[in-house]
DNA sequence: ATGGTAAATAGTAATTATTCCTAAATAGGA
DNA sequence: TCCTATTTAGGAATAATTACTATTTACCAT
């Protein structure tokens, strides 16, 4: 299920990303966790065993894991709160380049409901579809991916 | 679409919550915006008419616009991030009271798609559905809403 | 209309999450 | 083993939110 070793060392070096330990113990107290920790969950699993391991470097591994494919960031707008004062069904369509958020009508998708086997466990209030994606202005002017200089020894795969 | 002042005083008066211009204001940004905007947003417009808004309002009175239930956030996860080394699609249930996350399997969930007229608009790259409710240890211990004093006017409708 | 009172506001301080900065440490190619 | 660019640790800076408190105000009772 979560990567062995060898099979993380592989993702970085290919990128010419060093395969740090703290890296690593970061990787593996997320992949082993079922409870999709914060970044503060992370920092104090790994620091038992890594004293003088800092919150920048939780923060930077997290980020470097979301870039090379192998985690997520779940919650996609914690930035800061945002409101809507329409009470209608609806969802949203959000727009990864300019931030942009516009409501989707859609019945089929208000109609959604849980498995009956969750259901039984959990009292339902409500749920929530966003689509991510880039507008079509974003698309146009949407910049190259944020381009790490390759290493010439970089093996393609 | 949005509540008149009459209605908004309603909703307020029948709680036993005082009816303010800032409340009022405040709500007509929300109210008349499409952008979802964020609380400092509103505040930005709101204090063209009040000067001496202050932050703390805003982020009141948008807690009791939810309250009574004439506005909702939308960004559920907003206070910190959350991170998933699980890169297989699925989609998540969330504990209002404890918050708690679970892991949500679902092919019906996964296929959802945007409806032709609003893909030709977006590039999409991925969608998420999240349930939200009370797990069945929640529910049980659940806190009984929290109870404002009634005044003893108070008209039932 | 007026006064009394609990609730709301403004303003500021405190807290929390995240990002930025820099010197020291280190992974990994040469 | 050496070199160097990358990464780390630690602390400072920033941003979002919450807490605190004196003053003001909406609204019920008179």
């Amino acid at each position: 299920m979560s990567l062995t070793l060898e099979q993380l060392r592989k993702h970085f070096q290919q990128r010419g990303l060093k395969f740090t330990s703290q890296r690593y113990a970061v990787y593996q107290a997320l992949a082993s966790s079922t409870e999709h920790p914060s970044v503060e969950a992370l920092y104090s699993i790994v620091k038992r065993s890594y004293p003088t391991l800092s919150m920048n470097t939780v923060y930077n591994t997290l980020e470097t894991l979301k870039e090379i494919g192998i985690a997520s960031e779940i919650s996609l707008w914690h930035d800061k709160a945002r409101f809507d004062a329409n009470q209608t069904p609806h969802h949203h369509l959000v727009c990864l380049g300019c931030k942009k958020i516009e409501d989707l009508f859609d019945n089929t998708l208000d109609a959604l409901a849980l498995s009956p086997r969750a259901k039984h466990r959990y009292q339902i209030l409500g749920h929530r579809v966003e689509f991510h994606g880039y507008c079509s202005d974003c698309n146009n002017r949407k910049d190259k991916p944020k381009k790490r200089r390759e290493p010439k020894w970089l093996k393609k795969d």
